[in-house]
RNA sequence: CGCGGGAUGGAGCAGUCCGGUAGCUCGUUGGGCUCAUAACCCAAAGGUCGUUGGUUCAAAUCCAGCUCCCGCAA
């Protein structure tokens, strides 16, 4: 039996969650994860979904503001006698003292092929970069930003229309078996951690709200790559009247026109243009309204 | 009590300020026209205007309560 304690925060670390707790190789001790914050409308005070499986299998929750500067947290922890301990999207920056709690290593699961796209944001930013393939590592963290020596590595192929919410739910479904080989591997001593190839290494920013906004001057390409990349999260917008229109679903077509001109209209959508060649909206959600086709969204618009 | 938008035939909207015949762009069904279309022409079906109560001769519209949906912010 391996005993870990699990750091994580958001969905998409869930499953892996829940797969660790599952199996019969991996015991879970405790779980770490972000203060409860105030979140969507109304400002309620929100668990993660990370506290909220815990909390319902009975594991002891920590929930430390930074891990870093609280010992009496980490003693806590030391106490619990752990192997590993396992981040995946935690959230917070470990300190050499935590790296030291466990007895073999700090595993961290990171969603791209290491050295690319070190840091926040790695799923978005390889659709937003038209990138063909990503993919999971495991690493032994280090203090550095994802810089940790690599164990184990899975390519996930990015297709043409997937966003960024297919490509989460891939890697959440394939992180906790990736997770699990890692530690029996590195207990049976087949797995030797790779040095990361420093040439190649870049890192993954995290989105801010110009990012978003879509510029029609770019290529049609570009912008179905924005769209899918940060579908439903922030999604590209564009204003129309004052209002945010934000798109979900959009397909390259070969029309061309003034850029940002709606060129057609039909029942597949509303066709814009690009500096390289045009847009077709499929999908997109009004400020205040819901998702809706962008056909029904432009038949409202007529008068 | 964080700020704000919204609920009207199957879809997206207008109408609400200033109460008095249910409107627009589509879709659907039937018919016509064209080599053809994001087409065009004719006709039809389809709505207790979110819900409850109040004011009124009369409420989608004014007043009060409730439910649900959404955006911002975090």
């Amino acid at each position: 039996m391996i005993n870990i304690i699990f750091f994580g925060t958001p969905q998409i670390a869930l499953k892996s969650l829940e797969y660790l707790y599952n199996s019969d190789k991996i015991n879970v001790l405790a779980v770490v994860t972000q203060p409860d914050r105030p979140a969507g409308r109304g400002q309620n005070l929100t668990m993660s979904p990370i506290k909220r499986f815990a909390l319902e299998k009975g594991l002891p929750v920590f929930q430390p503001k930074s891990i870093r500067k609280e010992p009496d947290i980490q003693n806590e922890l030391r106490k619990l006698n752990p192997d590993f301990f396992v981040t995946f999207a935690f959230g917070q920056i470990l300190s050499q003292e935590v790296l030291d709690i466990p007895k073999y290593e700090t595993i961290n699961l990171h969603a791209s092929l290491l050295p690319k796209y070190r840091g926040a944001n790695p799923i978005q930013r390889a659709i937003i970069n038209g990138d063909k393939e990503t993919g999971i590592c495991t690493m032994v963290t280090e203090l550095g930003l994802d810089c940790g020596d690599v164990c184990l590595r899975e390519k996930i192929e990015i297709s043409e229309d997937m966003n960024c919410e297919d490509l989460f739910n891939i890697v959440s479904e394939k992180s906790p078996e990736l997770i699990e080989k890692t530690l029996t591997g590195i207990i049976n001593g087949i797995i030797t951690p790779e040095k990361q190839c420093e040439q190649g290494a870049c890192t993954a920013n995290k989105l801010c709200k110009e990012e978003a906004l879509i510029d029609w001057n770019k290529s049609a390409k570009e912008i179905h790559n924005l769209v899918r990349g940060i579908y439903k999260s922030p999604s590209a917008y564009f204003i129309y009247n004052n209002k945010i229109i934000k798109v979900l679903e959009t397909k390259v077509k070969q029309g061309c026109g003034k850029c940002g001109e709606f060129v057609r209209y039909s029942k597949e959508g509303v066709e814009v243009a690009c500096g390289k060649d045009s847009i077709l909206l499929v999908k997109v959600k009004p400020e205040g309204k819901g998702e809706m086709y962008a056909r029904d969204w432009a038949n409202g618009l007529k008068k």
